[in-house]
Parts: C-alpha cells; sequence; structure tokens
DNA sequence: CATGAATGAGCGTTCATTCAT
DNA sequence: AATGAATGAACGCTCATTCAT
C-alpha cells in the first residue's frame, strides 16, 4: 500500500515541481516577447532578459537551451494561437456572424499583440522564420478566406474577383486596422470600438469606398 | 590664359573625384540596404558591407562616419522618395488617372523596394525611426488622402465613411498589394501586371468585394 | 534558531565574497598602475592589464566599468593618500619633529609610489587631472606648508621670503629627493638611508649651502 | 664657363630648395611639439599633426620617415640645447654672475618651454628616452655643478655638502620654479620678472630658510 | 535548482603607413 | 613634391554561454 502512496505523493510532488517550471517559463516568455518587441530579438541580451523576470542571467540556462529557443518558444505559441483560428473560421456564412467573426479574430490577434509584433519583425529579415512559421500556419486560413470568396462568387453575391488576391486584401485590410496597436504605438481598443471597428472593416471590404446608391 | 585652363582642369578634376566619391557612396549604400534587409541592421556588420563592396572594412569610415550614418542616409533616401509621392498626389481627380497613378506610385515604391525594406524594419523597433521618418514623411500623403476622400463623400460619390479610416485602408490595401515583393520572397511586377495590379487595387477600393447588381 | 544561523552564514558568505572582490579589485589596480606607471594609460592596453593578473580581458569588466575607470580609481586612491598627509602636517613644530615629518612624508610618498607615478605621468598631459586632481588634493598642503613659513618668518626664525614661494620650493626639495625612486631607476632607500636624506632635506631646506660661519 | 655658371645655378636652386625643405622641417616639429606637449606623443594622430600645418597627412611622410622619428627629432633639438647650456656653465665664480647665469639658463628653458615639456612627458614613461636623452646630456651639466659645489665646499664657503646631493637640489629648485610655465599653466615670465626669481632662486640655494642673523 | 564569475568570439572604430596619381 | 584613398592591425568593449559552488 505504501509504495502506491509514496508515487502518489511523488507524483504530485512532481506536478507541483512541473507547474512551477511551467509558470517560470511562462513568465521568462512574456518578457522576452516584451523586450523582443520593444528591440528586437538581437539587441535584446540575456541579461536584459532576466533582470525583466528577476532572475540570474545563468538561470535561465534551467529553462531554455539557448537565447535562440526562446524565440522559436515564442514563435511556437503565435503559431498555434494562429492555429486556433480556423476553428472560428470554421463557420463563416452570413453577414452579422461575419462581423462577430471578425471582431473575435481581433480580439484573438489583439490578445496576442506582443507575440505577433515579435514574429512579424523577425519573419521580416529571417526567410527561415517567414516560411517555416508564418506562411506555414497562415496557408490554412488563406485557403478557407479563398474558398469564402469563390462559394460567394459563384453565388453572385461577390464580384468575380480572384479570391487569392481577395483573400490576401482581406487580410490586410485586417492587420492594418490594428497595425498601431500591434505596433505599440496605440492602447487596445475596448470591446465597444472593437466592435465598431469590425463592422467598419467588413463594410469596407465587401462594399469598397463606392456610394451604395451609385 | 593660363590660370583659367588650370582653374578649368582643376574643376574637371575636382568633379572627377567628386562623382567618383558619390559613386562609391551610393555602392556602399545600396549593398548595406541589401544586407540590411535580409538580416536587419544590427545583425549585419560592418564586415559584411565592406566585403558586399570588395573594400577593406576600415575604407568604409572615408565614406560615412560610422555604420549608424549608413543606416541614416539610407532613411534620407527613402524618405526624399516619399516626399516626392507627393508631386504625383496633386492631380488626383478621374477615375482613369487614379489607376494611372496608383500605377506611379507602385512603380516609385518598387523601384526603392530594398529601402523600403529597411525602413519598414528598422521603424519597427525604433520609435524614434518609426516618428521622425515614416510618419513625419507618410503624414502629408495620408492628409492628401483623407481630402481626397472627404471631398468624395461629401460629393455623394463615397459612402460617408471617416476619412482617416479610409486613407489607412487605402494605403494598406496599396501596400499589402506589394508586400510579398517589397519583402523579397517574389520577383517584382512586370510593367503590364502592376498596371493590371493598379487597376484591381483601385477596385477593390472603391468597390469592395460586393456584386454591383446587388 | 535556525533563520539567524542562516543569515549568519549568508552574511559571511556575502563577506567572504565581498573579500574576494576587493582583492581582486584591488590586484586588478595594482598591476594596471605598475603598467600604467611604465607605459602610460594609452599604451597600455586592457589585453596588458588582464595578462597581468591572469584573467580573460573580458573578466576585467566585471570589476570596473571601462579602463578609464580604472584609471579613475588609481587617482581616487592616490588623492585619499595625499589627502591623509594633512593629518601628519598637522603638528609642525620644532626642527626634530620636523625631520621625522619629513621621513614620514616621503615614506608615505614611496610606499604608493607607483600610484603617484601614474598621476605625475597623468597630470602632465591631462588638464583636468591637474586640476581635479593633483592641485585640489595638494592644495590644503600648500597652505598648511604657507602658514608654516609665515609663522617663522614673522617670529624671526626665517628670512623674509614669500611663503607661497617658499611651500613651493620644499615640496620641489622633498619630491626631487625621491625622484629617481617615483621614476623607477632606483630602488626605494632602507628605513635609516630615509631617515638621513630626510635630515638632509630638512637642511637644506632650513639652511641652504652657505657656511654657518660666514 | 657655361657648366660652372649651371651648377652655381643649380646649386642656388638646391639651396632654395633645402632651406624650403629645412623650413617646413622646422614648421612640422614645432607643431608637433607643440600638440606632443599638450595631448602626449601617443595620443597625437598624424592627422592632427598635418592639419595643424595645412598640409596632407601623408605628405608628412616626405619630410619624416614615421612619426617616431618625429619624436626623435625633437629629443635630438632638446638635447643640443640642453647641450648649449655647458658654455654658459663654464664660467660660475661671482654671486652676482650666478644670477645672470641662472637668469639666462631660465631663458634658455623657457624659450625652449614646449619640447621640454615634451621630453620630460616621454623620460618619464619610456627608459630609453629617459637614459638615451635626458641622463646622457644632463649629466655633463650635473657634473660641472657637482664641481661647482666642491669647489665652494673646499674653499669653506659652502657647508660640507654632497656634491652630487646638493646640485640634485639646485635643478630641483630651478626647474620647479618654472614647472607651472613649462606644464602650460601659467604663462612665461617677464625679463624683469625672471630676473628677479633668479636672484630668488639663488638665495633659497645658497641661503635656504634661515635668518641670517640667527 | 540558482547563481556569480569567467570568457572566447566578435563587434564598431581608429590610425600609422603605403601607394597610385 | 604633394596628396586622397586605402588598409591591416589593433583597440576598448559586449554578450551568449559555461561552470563551480
Amino acid at each position: 500500500m505504501k509504495p502506491p502512496i509514496i508515487d502518489h505523493m511523488a507524483s504530485r510532488e512532481t506536478n507541483r515541481r512541473e507547474r512551477r517550471i511551467q509558470r517560470q517559463r511562462k513568465a521568462i516568455l512574456d518578457a522576452a516577447a516584451e523586450l523582443f518587441a520593444q528591440k528586437g530579438y538581437v539587441s535584446t541580451t540575456t541579461k536584459d532578459i532576466a533582470r525583466a523576470v528577476d532572475i540570474g542571467e545563468s538561470t535561465l540556462y534551467g529553462y531554455f537551451t539557448s537565447k535562440q529557443e526562446i524565440l522559436q518558444e515564442i514563435l511556437n505559441q503565435q503559431a498555434a494561437m494562429v492555429d486556433s483560428l480556423l476553428v472560428h473560421l470554421n463557420d463563416l456564412h452570413g453577414i452579422e456572424s461575419f462581423v462577430d467573426l471578425t471582431d473575435l479574430l481581433l480580439d484573438r490577434l489583439l490578445e496576442w499583440a506582443i507575440y505577433n509584433r515579435v514574429v512579424i519583425a523577425e519573419a521580416w529579415t529571417h526567410d527561415e522564420i517567414l516560411l517555416s512559421y508564418v506562411i506555414v500556419h497562415w496557408q490554412p486560413i488563406m485557403e478557407r478566406l479563398k474558398q469564402f470568396i469563390h462559394t460567394r462568387v459563384a453565388a453572385g453575391i461577390f464580384r468575380p474577383i480572384d479570391p487569392g488576391f481577395g483573400a490576401r486584401m482581406m487580410i490586410a485590410i485586417f492587420i492594418a486596422s490594428i497595425l498601431p496597436v500591434l505596433r505599440g504605438v496605440e492602447p487596445p481598443p475596448t470591446p465597444a470600438t472593437r466592435h465598431e471597428l469590425a463592422a467598419a472593416l467588413v463594410e469596407m471590404i465587401v462594399n469598397g469606398l463606392r456610394a451604395q446608391n451609385g
């Protein structure tokens, strides 16, 4: 009887330790992301990160094998977030839910603003990151959007536009609307403002600028 | 008679030297921009730049006082290019010339693709560069676009949209259309393709996605 | 009971570390002073200093923030030594104790020979060092000497000489007597020799060269 | 007849050229000495020197083979000046001419103030310079002074002091009196002031500080 | 597990000197 | 003879990483 109990306790112990480790990893990741976002990966020193988490510089190496690995973990988590967007995209139908959906996506993107900012920065100067992380993970989303447009073009709801081009424009409008927040020069919108923004985006995408009575 | 001739020759000599210096500066600037675009400013070493121009590392310092100054000159030249766009923006009227204008701007932006890529990269992590270079020089362009939209909204040609929002969306669509080229993962379009792209962009901006018979 | 003990141990640990750091700083300072004295500050490289202490070049920067700071610390310590001379100068009276005092000052100056040599070298070509370190810290000593001379002139013990001039000459004679040792071309005197020297100096200052029966 | 004339002209030409070269060498030497005096030899760049003479940096190498050679020439000229002092020292007799002589030596030393300052600076950190230049050239002067003192001690005019010690003290008093001028923190004295100074120095050396009625 | 101390590799920059003109 | 241009060697300093405790 004892051994199981010991095992159980050991397991609880192990879990507690495991959780503490995960908590610390998360703290390091968040601090590093903040710094990478502000100064860029190369200009952020391991000393900077350690000071931000208030641990010794060499303690970092108990949680990550290198500074590079910290970045990779940030990229991984952001990629997971992008992947999760697809779940929401799978019920694109009426215009109403389209606005709600847009709102939801904006929310997700803004919640991960700092991680996104890091990814954008690094993908801009590293081909490998652009190809392995950004393009790979956004590809399914692009496909879903293309399919969405294609369906509506076939149904005569949308003009006969190239779906790939349309999808890219959609994402552009989408991202551009929150760029200053991602960049860190504007505060995140309130939920209400964000919802208005979502509505405006959808209208812009669907109707463009021309007056409807034209 | 002799002094003038001597002067003349001296002047010619001086000009030749001056031209050689300018040519070399340009070569360094281009090589540096290419490297900054690919690896970022901090990760590019002065040794990299020197090797790319095939000169000694210390020779760089005969043309620029520091690595930092090389970057600043790149930013300055890009800013001058942005300023020059305004000239073209001053005759925005019919839709036809709007497409031509868009084509022209795309052309300018693509011609300076590498410099633009550097500016985007650095502005993304340096507030000072974002504020002093990017925002300062794009501001007049934004103003011109807002005015353009405002006029058309007043005339009932455009929907009653917020001009600021509209202008930002215009630029977003504009930039997004050439982002892969700026980023260096797609080759620049041929003039014909570029013109088609310009037409598609204008249609997207003006008409959105909705079918006209809707 | 345990916490106090732990604190105590921690404190002991901290003290041990602190002492080790101070010991290392002192070793670096001494090695640097030796090199600065031999080759001058600018001609001494950080590599030279590191090699003399048998540590890596970058290890220096764990103890001092810059090569400049090493020099400043040397200047500071020498200045503190000069300041401490004043304590001894405050009982200048009989001729006997004047010799003993001179002996004491020579001893102090020679003990810090290398540091003094560095200060002289640097003050010779840096106005800021001359004014901020040398003149500032020797000023009180000069004042004390002037006062000493002034009193004796008033009492008819000394000839009616300008106290400022006299004080400067006293220091000149004083320094000159140990210049070869400071310069490093003669070994330091034994205590006995030094005491004889002190007596000769005092006699020189007080009696000059003229025969007393003159 | 022609060849001689040609020779003569050539010679005149050669002389003119020679003189021009010597004039330029002197200009370089003076400018370099000024800079070496202010910032030290190592901290003075060849660019500094060239700018001070208003010639190209590489032009220096038409007159001197290296920066080191410029310093050596400065040392040589200063050494020649020191040698020339000996001429004056050869009629040391009455006390009156002793003051005049001191005045003369001060004059010579001050005229070459900048060169002296350079020599002192370099001899302070370079054993070779101290031994080969300073000590070698001051040795005969020291000998002459020792002889001077020895004679007077034998004649009962001076106290029975060690001639070597006395000679060194004489030079110390001598140099110390003009140290601030050599160092460049005081302006050179007028001839009248200088003569007073000479008298005071001689009195200090001969009579010390003690009142004569003592 | 946490960390202070140490360090090799590499950075941007300077400078005495050479060389083609 | 004069010089602008070029450069190798060396400098002071930083930083990601290792290691003994």
